[in-house]
DNA sequence: CGTCGGATTGAAGATACTCAACATGAGTGG
DNA sequence: CCACTCATGTTGAGTATCTTCAATCCGACG
């Protein structure tokens, strides 16, 4: 199963055809990207969806200052540009963190994909609502709560975020950014994000080595994160009956 | 032509059908809410859409410290709920900041404009994404910006979307909100929201008096808020020949 | 071995927070 | 009409968090 049909089948159960139907979307001709590499520059039309099929992205928002925010992480199975349905252009960069892979997929696809099958529709809305939830966090998260919890809430949504895809094993996932990149994410500064990550290590939260965020404690590390679970609304992880990937089970 | 159908008109032209269609969603039975109210809380259920016909609302996210968050405003013209198709349950508090009306949508309403529709399905769709884009660029602010410029920000965003509804004459528009809910809404503290906003009223940039802003130098705050125009996307207000809402008309 | 990007540490200064006092203005009740 | 209350706005002072600048350290790599 591809990373896109684990995350969507978070929202609701798929059938066989459904799942066979969305593992097609990764077999579109890829697209190879570096470490640095924009994948898609603000101003940009786009004519085909690129799906996170490997690697790992972000979306940069630059200041004319140079300065930048990323506001949001891409890990494989995360769709880059479905606004470019109804919005002319990209209205912020989206650039590789780590060499990545995209597929290229046909608009037409997706449009298929939106009118025909009404659970897959459910499914792509509820990836579009999920988005919107992680940034109001976001939001929270920088308007009211002080670096090391950002960066805390940060290492904890993207553990829950690859357990999602299957790639959270061990408690470990990659993590590719240097701690400039950090700063970037969490709106502070490469110092502060360096001081920050030293003492969520003292406290054995976290350990973030070669690219590799390992999470030593992670109840801990979602105590101090303020993490709610429930706006990733992984309505099928909360099952007792699907167990692998509950948050909790790997405590 | 109520302020939804305004608003969604930005996206793309609509027929006259489309736009009676639209306009007979404000007239669903109305609730009223006074300041203060909780529209919807954060883990309730939905049945019915709420669609803000008149007044003023945020979003709010409510930390266990009793610190709160407003992650986004609600304006005339603004659905509420739209992502109760797809989650089980709201995963934030709306609550209303000055007497607000708002129209109980059906949800198998919706869900018709939706599969019907497919220009208006297009539009809805818009309105998401344009949510979106409002939130990456308050990520921006509250990580990269000074007190000072975020509240610039905010107050030109809402200039831009209350004109886009018709209610932005002579550059003024009520804002319902105490310097308090103004610092929940920047991520300040209501001290240095004080402080921050007699920086702007020095300037002459902006006015703030009884719940009503009234934008002095459109262009002066527009630069120091760092204001980037294509994010709210509003594809038609930029064309020449529909010049009445145009931002830079008015300066 | 030297170089280079990234990580780390120190120190000074800026932005923003808290605590606290005081001002203002709309209501309310005497 | 005045006194009182209460919410909000304003101002001051001390402190904390965070930033910037700068120096140093470290590991990868030629």
């Amino acid at each position: 199963m591809t990373p896109l049909t684990m995350k969507l089948e978070q929202c609701t159960a798929l059938s066989e055809a459904e799942r066979r139907r969305l593992d097609r979307l990764s077999e579109f001709p890829a697209k190879h990207f570096d470490a640095g590499d924009v994948i898609l520059a603000e101003g940009q039309r786009v004519d085909r969806i690129h799906l996170v099929t490997d690697g790992f992205a972000a979306r940069v928002k630059s200041l004319p200052d140079g300065l930048r925010q990323i506001v949001a992480f891409m890990i494989p199975g995360d769709l880059c540009d479905l606004e470019v349905f109804v919005l002319e252009r990209m209205d912020h960069d989206i650039i590789a963190m780590a060499p990545t892979r995209c597929a290229l997929i046909p608009m037409q696809e997706i449009t298929e994909l939106l009118t025909e099958v009404t659970t897959l529709t459910k499914a792509l809305w509820w990836s579009t609502m999920t988005d919107l939830a992680v940034l109001r966090n976001r939001i929270v998260d920088q308007g009211r709560r002080e670096a090391p919890e950002r960066l805390a809430h940060l290492f904890y949504e993207l553990l829950i975020r690859y357990r999602m895809i299957g790639m959270a094993a061990d408690n470990s996932y990659p993590l590719p950014l240097s701690q400039t990149g950090l700063a970037d994410a969490a709106g502070i500064s490469p110092v502060h994000a360096n001081r920050s990550l030293s003492l969520l290590r003292a406290e054995r939260l976290v350990e973030l080595d070669r690219g590799v965020v390992t999470v030593l404690n992670p109840a801990g590390l979602k105590r101090i994160a303020g993490f709610e679970a429930g706006y990733l609304h992984m309505a099928r992880t909360e099952h007792p009956t699907n167990v692998s990937h509950r948050a909790e089970d790997l405590i």
